[in-house]
DNA sequence: TTGTACGCGTTATCAA
DNA sequence: TTGATAACGCGTACAA
């Protein structure tokens, strides 16, 4: 087993408390003689001495831990992002440990429940569950929580996308470039950004079918391309709520026949080098890295004073095309509109 | 604060050892008389009691935890892999707590601390240090571990992609593409699979320029592709040894005049909806599922007999390319030599 | 069937 | 400048 304290103590002919004082190096450190404090360091190494941080915390009610539960690490929005928010945390002393609740209401109840219990000074939370309640029964009051990409009414410390500026932004750019009928492929209908991105494209243009829900991955748009398909000739462009879901639709339409002009893809987050792609791809890009920093700084400020009235943030997101966007974009139908370029 | 045994055993008018028991479940739940049995739930669920992990985990020495650090969480590769452990470890009860290193020796050595003294059963790591030495210092002996995608010599429990095998297979495709010279684009020298991929190509090939190496990103795509370009028209091929780097150097190649034959671009991972593009593109794919099906298998086995003897597993890649290379594969020069198909 | 008492490894309080 | 000693919250051998 790993030396304790007790071990040093003995070996060094002091006792617990000065090892605990020498080794925990605060203030402490200088109250106590140069030769013992010496003489304990060099048994600490020679012993090769491991802190339990499971006893220090215990005591000390602090792990200078964050924990952070997103809904899929597999998408790299979330790795992104979640290596932007451990980069951010490590620069005021705290580690993250990351969890992944797979967009499965069980686990992300199992994880909320290990992390809290496990010890953690705060919690980053993308939600699945839905209602404040839920979450006030999940996580002990007390405990700083900035809910990130998803918030939840009555939870002031959040930090989203603001997606109705998001979604506008890109009906906005397809509206311009003459689009009045379109395909809609949505991820799971009970994902609050999906849901509403999905109503306002079905809000602000006609659907040539019902959208299509399922889970956010590339498998469901390859399923909802041939689903759809028919239908699809009278489709201007197709709309997807992740990019997941655009890139199972595009690699489909690299199935089809590309002379017949390919319909236009809207997507939200980035499809990466789209600039190559031979089909009109027009992104609402999110601003992942002020997602990020603001995200920690809710934290951080709710670290100090847990008590501090927050108020929900909500980032505006970037239309951005690719080329062959831009070389249809003549299209008939211009509308008048107000774009946020 | 959130309430203790102790509260409940004073609510309940019993013992602490008797509210524990009842508590925790376990076969000496039994023993405990169905009458104080359900006053003890019920005042626990009352009083909303939520155990204390650390004081548990102290005491019993297990903590159902396992510990992944990845060197780059924002890399697709890794978040899918990670998820798919998670998934996995979950079913053996399980839970994951994910760290990123970020490819950094320091924040390695940090969360390899952490993780450890914070009490975990199991390690799963992809390591940035190269020396058994090294690592024995930072992980107590008889901490289950299994390193994940860099072997390391002299550690058994490891599991990754077959370097060598994945390497010479996307070669023999060059080669019978009738590929010559080439330019090698390489992430950072210290990490050993990037160093190795770059020796073999270096080996197999004629370079056009010494091989460029820098942090697995797509800057550094994008720079050593401007840094090349003069030399670049003698290279048949450029080869990058991560999927980030070559996305920077495709999003460069949309860049410049597309009208002359773009050189090939040979890469190890997945490039997503590469049939689309207009650049010939062959890929050495990595198994994950398999990478990631091995890892916990092996750790599995660790956890049930901490001196289990295990060997490193080596699992084999295979080529793919996309359209627009097969559409140049019957180029000039053919060379024989065994196609691992 | 239940309660008492101790230990896990650490920090903090109080004397000396 | 140091050392006993009591927590932190939990599980469990031992006793009743």
């Amino acid at each position: 087993m790993s030396p304790t304290l007790v071990d040093i103590a003995r070996e060094t002919k002091t006792s617990v408390s000065t090892v605990s004082r020498v080794l925990s190096g605060g203030a402490m450190a200088n109250r106590i003689s140069k030769a013992t404090r010496d003489r304990v360091k060099e048994a600490a190494t020679r012993l090769g001495y491991r802190p339990n941080l499971l006893a220090r915390s215990l005591r000390t009610r602090k792990t200078h831990t964050i924990g952070l539960i997103v809904s899929d690490i597999a998408n790299p929005f979330y790795g992104y992002i979640g290596s932007l928010i451990e980069r951010s945390l490590s620069k005021s002393g705290y580690s993250l440990m990351l969890c992944n609740s797979a967009e499965d209401a069980n686990r992300e109840a199992d994880y909320l429940r290990l992390v809290t219990q496990r010890g953690i000074d705060g919690l980053i939370l993308v939600p699945l569950l839905k209602h404040k309640k839920n979450l006030q029964t999940m996580v002990p009051s007390g405990l700083p929580l900035v809910l990130l990409d998803r918030p939840i009414t009555g939870v002031d410390a959040s930090v989203a996308t603001d997606q109705e500026q998001a979604a506008t932004v890109l009906c906005d750019t397809l509206a311009k470039a003459g689009v009045r009928k379109v395909a809609v492929i949505a991820g799971p209908e009970y994902v609050s950004t999906h849901r509403r991105r999905a109503e306002i494209f079905a809000q602000r243009f006609e659907l040539v079918a019902p959208v299509h829900h399922g889970p956010a991955h590339k498998e469901t748009g390859r399923a909802a391309f041939r689903e759809m398909l028919p239908r699809l000739s009278e489709a201007q462009a197709i709309c997807c709520t992740n990019n997941f879901l655009a890139q199972g639709v595009i690699d489909s339409v690299a199935q089809i026949d590309l002379k017949s002009k390919p319909p236009i893809v809207a997507v939200f987050d980035e499809i990466p080098m789209m600039d190559l792609l031979p089909i009109p791809i027009v992104c609402s890009i999110q601003d992942v890295t002020q997602l990020a920093e603001t995200t920690v700084a809710q934290l951080l400020t709710l670290l100090e004073d847990p008590a501090a009235k927050l108020e929900p943030v909500m980032i505006p997101a970037k239309p951005l095309s690719n080329r062959a966007f831009q070389v249809i974009s003549f299209a008939p139908q211009p509308v008048a509109e107000a774009a946020t370029a």
